[in-house]
This record gives C-alpha cells, sequence and structure tokens, in this order.
DNA sequence: AAGATTTGCTAACACGTTTTAATGGATGAG
DNA sequence: CTCATCCATTAAAACGTGTTAGCAAATCTT
C-alpha cells in the first residue's frame, strides 16, 4: 500500500539507492548482472519513480507545456496530436493548457506550467505581447511560438504564413468574378486575422481594385462556428450581402454557411464562401468548403522536434524560424471543382 | 536569473520560511500585517511555488490526468473543456492523456500520470480490464470512469445509457420503414460499441422483427471519419445496401455519408443515416445528420466534482454511478423534419 | 609483479517545500 | 503582580530522488 520508495527497491536487490538511480538515469554505467537484479526488483516491488523528488533534485522535469487559444477548434486539435507524437517520442509528457481567447486563462495556465517546472512551453498566444514569454525565458522555461513569428532573432517559432493564405483565398474569389467581398474576421488582437486580412487587401490591390471598396471586414468576438452564424444572421438582417465571404476559419465558415442554407441564401449561387484551415470538417460541410490547408500535423510536431532540441542540446542548438507555406483547396463552396489532388505543402527554413 | 525560493522570499519579508508557507497554505493563520509583507515580497521577487517540491513534501500535488480514447473527436475535447472549467475552478491543473484507441498507449500515459503523482484520474478505458486502474487506486490515485461503468461499488463513474441511445437510434429508423438497418461499429472490445448494438437489438427486437435479419454489423477498426469513408467504398462495392445505416459515432457518419454522396446514393433517399454524439458538425454536414445526443459538457464537469470531492473530502464522500440519458435528435439525414427544439437531458442519480 | 588505469559501486548531501513541536510575547483573569 | 492562555512565528526534521567524490576491486601496462 505504502508508496514504495528507490530505497526499498535497493533493499531488494542488494545494492545502494545510488545505483538504482543509475540503472534508470544512466544505465550504461552499471554492470549488466547487477542492471538486471534492479530491473527484477524493479517489477516485483512495482516501483515507480516519483517525478517530483526527480524534478526538485535534478531541476527541470520531463513535461513540456501546449498552450492552446480554442481546444474545441479542430485545427488546434490537429496541431495537440502533432505535439504529443513528438513528444512522447523522445520520452516527454505533455501538460495541455487551453487559454479559450482569454489572456487572463492563459495568464493563469502559463502560471501553473511555471509551478510544475516543464523544462518548456509551447505557445500560440493570444496577443503580441512577448513580456509574459520572456518571463518564462527568465525562469529558464524554454518558448516555442506555435503559429506565431517570434519577436526576437534567439527564439524558436512555426508558422503558416498568413499573408499568402489571405493572398490565395481572394485571388481566388476576384478569379471568380466576385467584386464585393465580405472578411469575416475574429478579434483584431490576432495576429493571424490582421495578417490574412493584409493578404487579403493585397490580392485587391494586385488585381488593380480598391481594397476599401471591394473588402468589407466583419468582426467576431471568437472564431467559433457560433459567432459565424450569429454573423450570418446580423449580415441577412442588414439586407446588402455580398457576392463572397472570406472567412479567417473554417469554424466561422461552417457557421456562417448554415446560417445562409437556412436563410435560402444559395452557396456558391448567392455567395460564395471560402473558410482557412481545412479542417477535416471543411470537406463534409452541407456545401463542401473551399478553404486554405495549413499542415498542422507538421507543425505541432515541428516546433515540439525544435523545443525538445533547445532543452536537451542547449549548445548544439540553432534557433529557427520555420515559415511553412499554405495552400488553396478549392470545393463546392466557391463553385470550383478542381480536383482536389493534394501535393504536401513545401516547407521554408 | 536563478530561481528564487522561499527562503529568499521570507529573507525578505523578514520571517521564516514557515510563515511564507502558511501565507501560501493557510493564510487565516497569520496576522494580515505580516501577510501583507509577504505577498508585496513575493510579487517583488517574481517567487513561483516550486510544485515538485511541495508535492514531494506534501504526498501529493493539485493536479489530475484525464485519459481520453481520442482527442481529434470533438465528442472528447467537449468532455475535456467541462474537465477543465471544473478542475480550474477548484485550482486544479489537468494533465491530458490521448490514448488514441491503443491499450499500450493508454498504459504509458497511466505510468506518467503516476510518476507525476496526480491526485487522481479521469479515464475513458480502452477496455474493460479494471486491472491497470486497481493498481492506480492502490497508489492512492483516486479514479473516475468517464463514459464507463464502475465495476465496484466503491468507485464513481459518469456515463450516458448507451443502450437506450442505439434503441433511440434504430426504432427511428424502423419508424421511418427501414427493415434492413447497417450497424457500423468501431472495434467490438469497447463498451459503447457492444452497448449501442445491444440498444439496437432491442429496438428491432420490440417492434417483432428479427434482430439477426434486419441488423448488418459492419466493424472498422477505428471510429474515425477515414474508416467511416471507408466502409462506405466497401460497402458500395458490395452491391448490396441496405435501408439505412445506424453509425456508432458521428465521425463514422460523416465518413459513411461523404463516401455515400461521392458516389452519388442519395441521403436520406436511398439510404437513411443515423449517427451518435451530436457534435457540433453534425448540424453543418453535408446532409445534416440525425444523432443522439450526449451531455458531453456536463459528463466531464460532474465527473470532474465528484473526483475531487474524493480527494479533498475522502471521508464524506460518497461513491456515486451516475448515468445521463441519451435524446433522439432528428434532420436530414434520416428524412426528419421534427423541429429540433432541444430540452436539456434528463440527469438521474 | 607492481604500478596505472578503469570499472562498479557506496555514502552522504542537496533540492524547496510542508509540517511539527517548541518558543516567545501579548493578553486577560485572579 | 503572577500565572495561565492564546496567538503568531520559528527551527528543524522530513519527503524521495540525483549527484558527487571517493573507494575497492578488477583489468591493463610495462
Amino acid at each position: 500500500m505504502g508508496t514504495v520508495s528507490i530505497r526499498d527497491v535497493a533493499t531488494r536487490a542488494g545494492v545502494s539507492p545510488g545505483t538504482i538511480s543509475n540503472v534508470l538515469n544512466r544505465p550504461e554505467r552499471v554492470a549488466p548482472a547487477t542492471r538486471e537484479r534492479v530491473l527484477r526488483a524493479i517489477r516485483e516491488l512495482g516501483f515507480v519513480r516519483h517525478g517530483s523528488a526527480s524534478t526538485l533534485r535534478a531541476g527541470h522535469s520531463r513535461t513540456v507545456g501546449l498552450s492552446v487559444m480554442d481546444i474545441g477548434n479542430p485545427f488546434f486539435t490537429d496541431i495537440a496530436a502533432g505535439v504529443e507524437e513528438a513528444a512522447s517520442e523522445l520520452g516527454y509528457a505533455v501538460i495541455l493548457g487551453n487559454s479559450a481567447g482569454s489572456r487572463a486563462k492563459e495568464e493563469r495556465n502559463l502560471l501553473v506550467l511555471a509551478e510544475q517546472r516543464v523544462r518548456g512551453v509551447l505557445i500560440t498566444p493570444t496577443d503580441d505581447d512577448p513580456a509574459r514569454l520572456d518571463a518564462l525565458r527568465d525562469r529558464g522555461i524554454k518558448v516555442v511560438l506555435l503559429d506565431h513569428p517570434a519577436h526576437r532573432p534567439d527564439q524558436c517559432s512555426v508558422t503558416v504564413n498568413d499573408i499568402t493564405g489571405g493572398r490565395l483565398a481572394v485571388s481566388h474569389l476576384l478569379e471568380r468574378g466576385a467584386r464585393r467581398i465580405g472578411y469575416l474576421t475574429g478579434p483584431r488582437t490576432l495576429r493571424q486575422c490582421v495578417d490574412r486580412g493584409k493578404g487579403a487587401a493585397g490580392a485587391v490591390a494586385a488585381a488593380g481594385l480598391d481594397p476599401d471598396t471591394v473588402l468589407d471586414p466583419i468582426e467576431t468576438p471568437a472564431m467559433t462556428a457560433k459567432y459565424g452564424q450569429q454573423a450570418a444572421e446580423r449580415l441577412l438582417a442588414s439586407g446588402s450581402l455580398p457576392e463572397a465571404i472570406f472567412c479567417a476559419n473554417d469554424l466561422l465558415a461552417v457557421g456562417m454557411l448554415r446560417g445562409l442554407l437556412q436563410a435560402g441564401v444559395s452557396v456558391p449561387g448567392d455567395i460564395r464562401l471560402i473558410g482557412y484551415d481545412d479542417i477535416d470538417f471543411a470537406a463534409a460541410s452541407a456545401v463542401s468548403l473551399s478553404s486554405i490547408r495549413q499542415p498542422t500535423h507538421q507543425l505541432g510536431r515541428i516546433a515540439t522536434e525544435l523545443l525538445l532540441d533547445e532543452c536537451d542540446h542547449p549548445d548544439t542548438h540553432a534557433h529557427q524560424q520555420v515559415v511553412f507555406q499554405p495552400e488553396l483547396v478549392i470545393r463546392e463552396s466557391t463553385g470550383g471543382r478542381r480536383d482536389p489532388a493534394e501535393p504536401r505543402p513545401e516547407e521554408t527554413r
């Protein structure tokens, strides 16, 4: 019943506690025979190493933190899956925090992670303020930014070019003839929303048109399907519909689509619609959704590999800002029919 | 730079380390004036309590583990959101593990949780074997089963009646005239799949028909959209289509739907389709999906409250097996049109 | 065969916090 | 004024592991 400690194992195996520690952490330093004996004792006693004691003594743990903005968004769960995969390959556990877009919640989560003395943190920050992250670094906790560019050269980040993404989406809508385009965006404090908007404006300008008259931004408090549908209702109530809508993510797009269809608006007949992220459901939604694909799983995986490289090999580690390129996926919601054969996006470092 | 410890704070505030500990853990035992002085010192030095040291000394942590079968399934992320919400209200952090349906992975995750000396574990087990869970209990880690009935009376569990759910789904299909019904299910090792199948058979029997001739089970290796679509392809290749299909969860249903539509099969015209879980996307899919709704968020919340009650008040804690009742939601995929007004499901304890 | 090196292990301390019993000072009762 | 009571605080002993210096034995070098 009472928890079995390293000394119990030592007694059983007829060696000293230090040897047990060696077997666990530097097996090569201990003779094969003793090692076997110790491992057997561990099995027989059902010994489980006390992570806290280990962390306390060693000064660092075998865990990393992951802070995402919305655990309900498949974009982030895909990332989380990539993170978890890479972390567990390297023997690290992942503590997941959901900031739900709230800065206060993010702060609380980071405090918990700091208390747990995680080795490092992967974070999709809710805003641009580098102060909190620098505070973590000062505590010796490595930080890698996920889907957000590093604000200093000695920091790693993994992003997807959102300006390109916005450009791809809106170029596509322009190509299909739209001249009044709504931009359904989340809070302007989110870099992703701003950048995608910039890309959108860039596409309009590149077509020789005036962004201010072509693009019509609609802002929502959060990037969820619920707010997408609300936006649809407001739009319908306003009476003036654009010819196309670019949604800053697929959840907004799914909600918007639902709102439009319920009101009898035809997509893509009356309004063309494009989303962002290419979540699994985009292809399965009422009208299959054109979208901008991002290499989500890779995003999580690479970020984790960078973080753990920095943790385990701080001397040889080279800081990197990895930028992936997004890819346009055309489906019914923009009237498109181009075969969505799927070459993997190029990675540029 | 170097981490600031409780003694540094003590020195600064001109008190002993023990007093700092009291301020943090039993503020009422320390005079208001000193408390203020200590809190100021903590702020000024940027002290963050060392969770591991605390855990080591106190014998237990302020964290709980959550082990789910598929983090990519909105059903589980909804649960996770409920868990996280309830846990953080009570000052606990959540360590999330994704077993991805693999027993080995689940075992690895549980080991990590045991090493971290989590206070308790919320788990949706991948199989019925109680051994691993009993092992945790023997270590003093409380266990609450999520979406799985307790196998002993001194254990808490929170479930939704899956037999009822299966019955609701198939009764509905029978009502709509179907007499050959496919049951698209995940692995038969999953209790959920078995129970929903039982409910389905029960509904057929209750209608005076023979389950063996009416129901046609199709098993997949995992309950994902991918396998749902594969099943559709196999079904189409076989040439003999049932009149309706009951899918053991919405991901399977979404995949199945996609596969059918791509092949030009009309839903609900040629085949009626119903899923399970009523994830957000069910209402938004190509043909909106009839489904069985479960109170997911509540599931996570109640389970967490039970667990933490057991942790914090072991003496007064009463073990409970909470059973929720699922609810039929009719949409286009079964040709239904009943208004989906949504009374909340009843809770029965 | 004697020194030089390597190998395999031990003993003891350190990590930062919580907790216990003990201390000192203030307060109130007699 | 003394004594008992109470309160805020302290000092020191844990908690279970990792690490370091060091020692004995085994192996290698001339």
